[in-house]
DNA sequence: ATTGAATGTTCTCTTTTTGTTCTCTATTAT
DNA sequence: ATAATAGAGAACAAAAAGAGAACATTCAAT
């Protein structure tokens, strides 16, 4: 497990690596955390290289190797590593674009809930028979939205919403073997909207 | 049996660690659930490790480490409340098969990372431009599976896996307008198979 | 090759934060 | 009454963070 102090190091190292091409000196480092001491900034790489996340040539300026298999080392990594992009034939952008994805921001939140889906009606938005949905409780939408809507008080659905003049509310199937219904808006009640979606191949 | 303290303090735990990728202190922890004694976290701590539902390292800071196994039996993983199923035009199964998400299953391997991806090739598989697959590091497949495979060494893409006759390897877009490529299977590097995908609409 | 500035390495020291162990009190349910 | 739960807070030990001095090594310019 890292320290704060090492976590920013490992970060700030990582970040420098890759703008620049090579490892930064210890006196970088240190400016680039905010601290004043090359003493310290060599405490946290020995810990560093101690925990395998990197490697130091001894004695060697800029000497710092990161090791890039580290994340699969890692005991608990609740913060996935996103490695690129990839495109539909298109070269892989290597490690340039290395960031985080943090699951927090996705789901963690009191307000939000999840729903498995049956059913293709939203197939052509990408949500398929069995996928989850990640649904922010509110009982407002706007167009455009994937929203849970409540019909009649009694069926409930998936669908995009759009609202039509006259207080007609408009709920669109994203299958082209569907159509779309309107129904006057005290039929319905939007439950939460489509904040995120999911789905596991195992 | 997990007191409502417990709870609480686990759940604030399992909070911290997916946001920021390390463990509380105490002192964070007591102003997370609304309380003022070090001690009184230290307590609740212990009892939730005698509980095996985490183990701490004795004077380290930050030390508590989660475990993750323990969840399967529990209702306290770090996870979403499944409501239910929803579906094209059928009422909502409310809240009587309600279940739960273990995001730990999703992602919480070492051996996984994401990727985001680009372009429309595995549009009709429900992957969109700009969708987010977890990965598993492997190097071979399965007819059938999402595989990110390297051609020729420099040229990553994400199709469908499938073995043909005669060493060749055909990869498959899911996209009408895209045609399959067959390659010498010696030309095709298989970095590893899709396990999960997510799509956030925020 | 020599030299000097920059850099890496190894210390000691101090301060702050954190973990740990107590005792004490209050509330609630059995 | 008793036990379980919840909380405050004091006191101490230890870890982490940081400053900075002193020395060793690299590396590039001369």
């Amino acid at each position: 497990m890292l320290t704060p102090s090492e976590t920013k190091t490992l970060k700030f190292i990582q970040k420098y690596c890759i703008e620049k091409g090579c490892s930064p000196t210890l006196t970088e480092i240190a400016d680039g955390i905010g601290i004043k001491s090359r003493g310290v900034v060599h405490r946290y790489i020995k810990s560093l290289e101690s925990k395998k996340l990197l490697s130091v040539a001894s004695n060697r300026k800029r000497g710092i190797c990161l090791n890039l298999e580290a994340y699969e080392n890692q005991s608990i990594a609740p913060i996935i590593p996103l490695l690129g992009r990839i495109a539909a034939g298109q070269p892989i952008e290597a490690i340039e674009d290395r960031h985080e994805i943090n699951l927090a921001d996705f789901i963690m939140d009191p307000d939000r809930f999840a729903l498995q889906v049956t059913g293709e009606s939203m197939m052509d938005a990408g949500i398929l028979d069995g996928d989850t949905v990640i649904i922010k409780h509110q009982n407002t939408a706007n167009n455009g939205d994937i929203v849970v809507a409540l019909i009649d008080g009694l069926e409930a659905t998936l669908k995009r919403f759009k609202r039509l003049p006259k207080g007609m509310i408009l709920l669109i199937p994203e299958n082209k073997s569907m159509e779309a219904i309107a129904y006057e808006a005290e039929r319905i009640q939007i439950q939460g909207v489509v904040v995120g979606q999911l789905r596991s191949y195992q």
